[in-house]
RNA sequence: CGGGGCGUGGCGCAGUUCGGUAGCGCACCUGCUUUGGGAGCAGGGGGUCGCCGGUUCAAAUCCGGCCGCCCCGACCA
């Protein structure tokens, strides 16, 4: 098996260190829980950015850029909110040589200073809806910090937008929680869970907060993104209000939503395997890697303008390729090096294709010589954009059956109790509970409603833990 | 903050029990031979052994203190 990973039956939370290690998406810092992003990480987070913002535009939506310093005072008007993030942020006290007067928070999410700008700019109805998205770095001073899970700082896009009503509010958010979802599933190949969440897993300062959940390769879920109804709660507090056409002030109803660099972690321990990083083809930053091969000069120059023609063709199409025509490296050394960073699509190019008129390609995403096949020279270049995209829809499938294989039922917590440590998985319950199941819930088995799926069933059922009759199913599960 | 583990060239480790002046594999550099699944040989560079103090003729090793990292929990995108 590959060198220097360790097996993720074995050991997954080394497996994921050991991907990130050899694949060089990114290393650590000098600071604890800080992570530096190594230039092939970035470009997978260049190309989620790439195909988020423009469905973020298309929706509509503008890019702007608040400051990454936030009055305090401002953190602390939202009573839930600095209830929930007061633990975990970074204050900058003195600066410029002296104690400031007032302390600066680092901001953990903009809802705040947002706010206090929206206040300025909102006057009318006519001024709504006001759309706007952020690329940013936050920071949240977690206790155990994870590359890309959770890290002290991290990248992410925050939506924050303002609406006349609720009506319209409640569209919107549920329309950018569809975006992700079909983000994560078109282009990240990552089937989610759309639903909302439980009252003690939502944002602070939310009053309704939805999210799409992944399962990950060794059963856990993982949020992948979250969109929250904010109801008036910020509005209320920094007086954003506007006047409607009756000549009557009123609070704004607003959304925000969120994405972050943590995709790339669940990319990775959903299609990573034994042999490192699985990506993709719309993610990876290389889609095809060529490796020539030859015994001696002449045989080189002369795969070398094949490979050239081939290289051409495929920029002509768009498609993100890259020859490695590395000399003294072997062609063994050269497969294993791109397969750890998860290239979803290699051609073998030597003497001997060139004699038969055809070249040998390996897909990433299945095993051993399942993986291997011949395309013809002469169609090559025009049958890549329909490789690429069956392997997009082969990832998917793959993942939805393997999701699908580890979703299971419970009839009662003892059941339950039992089942999740030995079949770690998703587990669709009929769930009546209040927040004090959910603690009990959490206490006895580390499992948390991860959401109330926006997609129910038919029917009644007892709630497996109270046991009152019930029409609501969640997924129950344990989380990063 | 609780429980467990660990700090020795870039990475992974041995050496610590029983003190004697630092070694192995990978990676890196040079040369030659190699190139269809992680090439071979030869030569070479690189480490105040986490930090501070103590014991000793002598400390990676013994003693005292501190710091940091990783994993498991509570928290979280």
């Amino acid at each position: 098996m590959a060198k220097n990973i360790t097996n993720p039956e074995k050991d997954f939370a080394r497996w994921y260190q050991d991907v990130i290690r050899e694949a060089e998406l990114a290393d650590s810092s000098p600071v604890r829980g800080c992570m530096v992003i190594r230039p092939y990480g970035y470009s997978i987070w260049e190309n989620i950015k790439a195909s988020l913002d423009t469905s973020f535009k298309r929706t509509g939506h503008k890019n702007a850029y608040f400051p990454l310093f936030i009055p305090e005072s401002f953190i602390k008007r939202e009573a839930q909110h600095v209830e929930g993030f007061a633990p975990e942020l970074a204050i900058v006290t003195h600066a410029g040589g002296k104690k400031l007067e007032e302390p600066l928070v680092v901001r953990p999410t903009s809802e705040t200073i947002i706010n206090h700008m929206f206040s300025k700019w909102i006057n009318s109805y006519r001024d709504l809806p006001m759309l706007l998205n952020q690329w940013a770095n936050v920071v949240r001073w977690e206790m155990r910090p994870r590359a890309f899970l959770r890290t002290t700082e991290f990248l992410w896009q925050e939506g924050h937008t303002a609406h006349a009503s609720e009506e319209e509010a409640r569209e919107e958010t549920l329309r950018m929680l569809n975006v992700y979802a079909d983000f994560a599933e078109n282009v990240a190949a990552i089937p989610v869970i759309p639903g909302r969440k439980t009252e003690r897993e939502k944002f602070a300062g939310a009053v309704d907060s939805y999210t799409i959940e992944a399962m990950m390769g060794n059963g856990w879920a993982l949020q992948g993104g979250t969109s929250h109804y904010l109801g008036t709660n910020f509005a209320r507090v920094f007086d954003t209000m506007y006047l409607d056409s009756n000549n009557e002030q009123q609070f704004v109803h607003q959304t925000s939503w969120g994405v972050s660099t943590r995709l790339i972690g669940g990319v990775i321990m959903v299609h990573g395997d034994e042999n490192g990083l699985r990506l993709p083809p719309k993610l990876a930053p290389v889609q095809v890697v060529i490796v020539p091969i030859a015994r001696d000069d002449s045989a080189r120059a002369e795969v070398l303008t094949v490979v050239d023609r081939i290289r051409n063709g495929l920029e002509k199409k768009c498609i993100r390729v890259e020859v490695d025509n590395r000399e003294g490296i072997s062609p063994g050394f050269k497969f294993n090096y791109w397969e750890v960073r998860g290239v979803p699509l290699r051609l073998e190019i030597g003497p001997r294709d060139l004699e038969e008129g055809h070249v040998m390609a390996s897909q990433r995403n299945k095993p051993g010589r399942d993986s291997k096949f011949t395309v013809s020279l002469d169609s090559l270049v025009d049958n890549i954009p329909e490789i690429l995209e069956r392997i997009q829809n082969e990832m998917l499938d793959e993942a939805i059956r393997k999701r699908d294989s580890r979703t299971y039922s419970a009839k009662n917590l003892d059941d339950f109790r039992e089942a999740i440590v030995n079949k770690p998985g998703f587990y669709n319950v009929w769930w009546d509970g209040n927040g004090e199941d959910e603690a009990r819930l959490q206490q006895e088995t580390k499992a948390t409603v991860r959401c109330i799926p926006l997609e129910q069933p038919e029917g009644t059922g007892k709630c497996f833990m109270t046991g009152r009759e019930t029409n609501t199913r969640v997924i129950l599960a344990r989380a990063y």
